[in-house]
DNA sequence: GTCTATAACTTGATAGAC
DNA sequence: GTCTATCAAGTTATAGAC
C-alpha cells in the first residue's frame, strides 16, 4: 500500500476541513484546493462526494482497528485509556470522528450514521467486558460521549483537563469495586 | 402576546426540520411548505436566514428560563430532574437544543454557539450548587451532554431508557453522599 | 493522472403585484 | 401580510484536452 499518495491528501484535507470549518466548509472545491489538487484531480480519484464519505468511512475503520488493539493493550486498564483518549486530542482518530459525527447529521449520507454506530458498539462491548457494573459501564460510555460532545460543537463546560479526567477516572474506577 | 401565529408556525417548522431531518434540510422552501406559507411570507416575518436563527435562540433563552425554574423546583432535587429532562424526550426545549446544536456547528451562526453555552453555563452554575463534590457535578454534566450527543447522532448505545437513567441518578447521588 | 471549462441544479434573497 | 416571479451565487458533476 502506498503512502502520502494524493489521495490521502485529499482525505486529510477532507477530514481536516469536515472536522474544523463544518460540513457546509468541506465542498470539492475547497477540499481541493486544500490538498493542492484541482477538482478534476480530486474528482480523479473520488469519482463523487459519497465516494469521499467512504473513503472517511474505511479510514476510520482502521482506525478504530488501531485503537481497540491499544485499549486492549493499556497497562492502565481500557477505561482509563478509553476516556483518556475520549477526551479532544486532535488526533487521526479523533478528527475522523468530529468529521464523520457532522456528515451523520446530514440524511444524504447513512454510511458515516452506520459508521460511527459500529464503532461505538465496539467500544461499548470491550467497555462492558472490563467494568464489572453495568450501570458504570453505561455511565463511562455516557462520558466519553459528553467529552467528544464537547469536542463537535466547542460548547461544554470549560474544556476538561488532564488532571480532571484523572479525578473522573479514579471516582469511576472507585465505584466499580465497592469496598 | 399573540400565540399561534404565522410567525410561531414558522419558527416550528424550522426547528423541527433542523433537528428532525439536519441543517441542509432546513431551507427556506422547505420551511415555508411545512410551515403553510410561502417564501415570501416567511420572508416578511424574518428578513434574512440569520433572523430565522435569531428567533429560535429567543426561544431557546426562553425555555431554558423556564426549564431553569422549573429545576429549582423540582422536589426530587436538581440533579434528578436534569438528568431526566436530558434524556431525549422531544419536548419543545429538547427540539430547541438539537436545532440549534445542528446550526452551531455551521460558522455562519455563531449567535447558535453562544446560546448553547449561555444555557450550558446557568445549567452547569445550578449543578455546581446542588452538588458537594466538583468531580461528581462534572461527571453529571458531561452524562447529559452525552445523552445530547445520543440524540444529536442517534448513535450512542441502544437509547438510555428511564430505569437506567434511574439507576444513573441513584449511583451518582450515592456517590455525591459518602457513607 | 491531472487539468480547464462548463452544464445542471439548489439556495438565499430581491422586486413588485395584490 | 402574503403572494409570484426572478436573480446571483454557490455546488456537484461531466466532457474532453493534455
Amino acid at each position: 500500500m502506498p503512502r502520502a499518495s494524493n489521495r490521502d491528501s485529499v482525505l486529510d484535507a477532507f477530514a481536516e476541513l469536515l472536522a474544523h470549518d463544518g460540513d457546509r466548509a468541506a465542498t470539492l472545491d475547497a477540499v481541493a484546493e486544500k490538498a493542492g489538487v484541482s477538482k478534476g484531480g480530486l474528482l480523479y480519484h473520488f469519482g463523487t462526494k459519497e465516494q469521499l464519505v467512504g473513503g472517511l468511512v474505511e479510514r476510520l475503520d482502521d482506525l478504530v482497528d488501531e485503537d481497540i488493539a491499544q485499549l486492549r493493550a493499556a497497562p492502565e486498564g481500557v477505561v482509563s485509556e478509553f476516556l483518556r483518549v475520549s477526551v479532544a486530542n486532535d488526533s487521526p482518530l479523533d478528527r475522523t470522528i468530529v468529521a464523520l459525527a457532522r456528515l451523520a447529521q446530514d440524511q444524504r449520507y447513512p454510511e458515516a450514521h452506520t459508521a460511527l454506530q459500529r464503532m461505538q458498539e465496539r467500544w461499548r462491548a470491550l467497555v462492558a467486558e472490563a467494568v464489572t457494573d453495568p450501570v458504570v459501564a453505561r455511565i463511562v460510555m455516557l462520558v466519553s460521549d459528553g467529552l467528544y460532545f464537547s469536542s463537535l460543537l466547542d460548547v461544554a463546560a470549560p474544556e476538561t483537563s488532564r488532571e480532571e479526567i484523572d479525578e473522573i477516572i479514579a471516582m469511576l474506577r472507585r465505584l466499580d469495586t465497592p469496598s
